[in-house]
DNA sequence: CATGAATGAGACTTCATTCAT
DNA sequence: CATGAATGAAGTCTCATTCAT
């Protein structure tokens, strides 16, 4: 059983090794432009072994996708919660995204990849894709209605704002991930919040 | 000369049915899902014609992308010239998107295409792609700046605001291609409207 | 009749614009490497053209090689044959060559082309090759047996000492043409004639 | 241990199976003529399999071009060495072509392939192809050199009668190659030796 | 489970040849 | 006869997947 348990061990180790090569190379190169063969060599191991962990090269982009959503979702939604103002949430999450872009940009590309799901693999992967959008524009539009409902926010609409945000941050993430000397990303997220809180039209 | 003519005439439109056919394959799958044969086959040519128009197929979607883009790029940036006020142009280039959305959207897919030049074919389409960007942005935020500088806009950062107006509306732009069944855009157009001019926070 | 007379001039000066760019072209790039295409572009005609004259791209190059061998056949022949000493015919004929190189060189290339006829389309231009080299190994080895018989020349094996003596100018033609800065030709066959009249070992 | 060794030898095995059909192929038909299909079926392999061992159709030919020159050069360049007079050395020279047109075949076809590098793939077959040449025609030249200077031979230009022999030995090798019901080669390389040693015009 | 050679379908591209004008 | 767009078979090469060891 400790036996069992080492080896179990072992397995683990091994799949997540898999899964680092392979998020390295997706996020740099995009899904079609990596080969199972690139992936194996990337993480030490020969072709057949990745199918002894994943039956294909859609289904590991899948469970990739999976687990960097959820790693990214654990960080996100939580600022959305709590008992502070819909104000200071909304600045929190926005602020959030330079620790993100620092962090987690492999995983990002990975998520924000391929503009909407086109030219990626099956629709599985478009659906959960979807699924993991919807997520955070759901709990960000719930906060920004709370908001609303308070008083403190104008009534703007709360699912438009919370894409607009949202797509406003990718963007952000996209070019500051591509470009490696990119502008001060602390910065330009203040000047993002600037901008959504106060909008451009002067009362 | 009637002769040489209509036949130039006629290889002009068989150029033009092999690109209809590739941009509306290319908006739906991304172009490294499309193959020639099946660009071929939609457009009723043998697979070795398309090579008698486009030297490759980076050279046809380079191609494809030039072309919607001068089209494209005509109908927005218009729509920030002019005597009116920042704001009003502003106001015209948001719901201009309507038109886009319900006349362009291959073309927009195609042109919103791959999350940021990832999994793009060459270096040539990359820097295209950047270069036509880059003019609506800064088009944009000139404007912005303009209207800054005269009193009507608050201070934000034109180039931020304009790079976060610009990604939200691609982002409706690529749902509502997306969902055939969408919601009404003009009426989401109009939201995104009274979100960037008034802003989240009541004053 | 002038009229046709005059077509029938037109169509045969075509038909030699056509084998002129051929020529070059094939001389140049080897039969494989030279596409139908090519060779219609550089003479100015479209491809269909071609086929008006040639029934296959193989009926072209055919057509050349017959042309060119009875070129220089008739350049060859004749200095074998007269009243001389078979010395001097071996002479001239080995000096001849140097005119070949500097007037001829595309069509040797093409005649010394695909080292013994690998890499040539069909059996019929092997065959007509063959045919060709037959005629001037033939045509020499009967000299030097004449000049054996006069007991002038050594008592070698004629056809043997003729087909040496073909490949090592062939041999040299191919350098010289390879190389357009080559040496001196004149002097290096020269020093051919020298070998072939001398033997190496001292008597 | 004992089974990766297997491997490899099993490995080796499969990747000479390759060359050996490849070689008798390129041989017989020339470099462009034969496809990698007609390899892999005439090596009793699928299509993909000749990518596992050649990065490329060139980089086959070129191996092989490799492989039969090390092994020919391995024959031939020893019989111009050692304390025998040179008379002697350039007998055995011309001798061994007789085991080597028995042995080397279709090696020899494919070195003299393409009549000075026509119709060859890339500049770096052609640049092997010559630096082989140059070896052979440099140790010879210096071993007749070495035969004028000792007052052996006579004074011809060692060089010139180091290529005319080659291509004399190059010519007969093809012809005897090409011709399986040859006439006998053994007497044909004495006629050779004969004819270079003597010379045509008597003293 | 790990290995990696083998597979073979399919992608892009070329080009000899045809045929309607 | 001239034209040149159209054809489609064939070639090189890639890569997701399988399977015997």
């Amino acid at each position: 059983m400790a036996e069992s348990s080492r080896k179990d061990r072992e397995r683990q180790q091994h799949r997540e090794e898999i899964l680092a090569a392979a998020l390295k190379l997706f996020a740099e190169k995009g899904f079609a432009s990596v080969s199972m063969q690139e992936i194996a060599a990337a993480a030490a191991f020969a072709t057949g072994t990745l199918y002894n962990f994943f039956p294909s090269k859609e289904d590991l982009f899948f469970e990739l996708l999976v687990a960097t959503a959820e790693e990214s979702l654990g960080m996100i939604l939580p600022t959305l919660d709590g008992p502070d103002s819909e104000e200071m949430k909304l600045s929190r999450f926005i602020r959030l995204h330079e620790w993100i872009i620092r962090e987690q940009s492999s995983a990002l590309r990975l998520y924000v990849l391929e503009s909407g799901g086109r030219c990626l693999p099956g629709p599985r992967v478009k659906a959960k894709k979807k699924e993991i959008d919807d997520q955070i524009v759901s709990r960000l539009s719930q906060t920004i209605a709370s908001g609303i409902a308070k008083g403190i926010l104008n009534d703007v609409d709360p699912v438009i704002a919370a894409k607009c945000l949202s797509a406003s941050l990718e963007s952000l993430i996209l070019a500051a991930v591509g470009d490696p000397q990119a502008t001060d990303v602390s910065e330009d997220l203040k000047k993002v919040e600037t901008l959504f809180f106060r909008g451009l039209v002067k009362p």
